[in-house]
This record gives C-alpha cells, sequence and structure tokens, in this order.
DNA sequence: AAATATTTGTACGTATGTATG
DNA sequence: GCATACATACGTACAAATATT
C-alpha cells in the first residue's frame, strides 16, 4: 500500500486511510504505538507536515492519541 | 492546579507560573523549600527536564536558589 | 570513616509542536 | 505539498554534591 499522487484524494487523507485501516483490522490494537512521523515519512515518501495532518485527523475522529515526547498510540476506546 | 497540555503556554512554564504564584502569595516563603524534582514530576505528572526548566527559569527571575545536593529554596529577596 | 539516600547536573535518543521558505 | 530549523517534551541513565545514618 502506498500514496498515489495522481489519485484525487489528497495524500494526507490517503495516509489516514491507510492507518485507520490498519487499526481497523487489528493490524494495529488499542494502545499499540503508531509509527512516528519519521517512520511515516520513510515508509511513504510524503513529508513530515503531511504525516502529521494524516495522524491529526486520525486524533479528531478518535482513532488514535497524540502526546509531545511521548508519541501516538492506538485509542483504547475506537470509534464505531 | 494542574498542567493543560493543550493550552498555548508550554508546560514548563505553566509550572513555573504554578510555583511563582505559591511564592508571591505567601505558600512558599523565602528561605522554604522549594519541593524537589522528582515531588514535581510525582505531583504535576511532567518529566524531570520540564520540571527542572520550569526552576530553572524560576532561578533565572530570582525568585529561587538551586544547588546541588542541598534542593531549591525560595529566594531570601523576591524580585519586585 | 563509610555506606546510603536524596537532590540537582548533564547527556543522549526519540517524538511531537510550530514556524518559515 | 515538501524541506528545514528550532522549540518543547518524555524516558532513561549516570555523575556530582549534600545530608543522613
Amino acid at each position: 500500500v502506498s500514496i498515489d499522487y495522481d489519485a484525487g484524494l489528497p495524500p494526507y487523507r490517503q495516509l489516514a486511510g491507510i492507518i485507520r485501516e490498519q487499526i481497523r483490522n487489528g493490524e494495529l490494537a488499542p494502545g499499540q504505538v503508531v509509527p512516528s512521523y519519521a517512520m511515516l515519512v520513510q515508509t511513504y515518501g510524503v513529508a513530515r507536515v503531511t504525516a502529521r495532518k494524516a495522524i491529526k485527523l486520525l486524533e479528531s475522529e478518535g482513532y488514535v492519541t497524540v502526546a509531545q515526547g511521548w508519541g501516538t498510540h492506538v485509542s483504547d476506546q475506537l470509534p464505531s
């Protein structure tokens, strides 16, 4: 799974979709650490700001919790 | 009083503000011991480096004096 | 004198927050 | 959207100074 820059959907939404799917299918379990921005940048070839934007989106949706200096984790209470 | 990680003000400044206020209203009197880093960490749930940064800020302002192995104390001469 | 506990000092690695070009 | 730089923060480990036993 990678980012398609020719798709209509902006990269940060694509990336959010990828991670959201990993959470929904249990690849990323509640409480588990979500790959850091640096990892996402390296893995998907996006800019850090883009990775952040994707994570912020997932945070607003309730899929993850973000804490400075600590990292991003999958929420214990996933949205329905 | 606790730390709000969503506030615009960074935690170390918030913590400094809390202690500064305790000094100004006499809760912490001149010569008295300021809670150790370990205590601040436990009480406010911040990292030790963050507690230290707050104390160093108060030291630069003249509110406290810091001494290795001895602890932090409220200055005898408080700033105006 | 010596061992132990407490406290501050320093350093490293890693992560997020924000601002600028 | 990307690249870069800097600020802030967490965790951990060890060093140094002081106090206590």
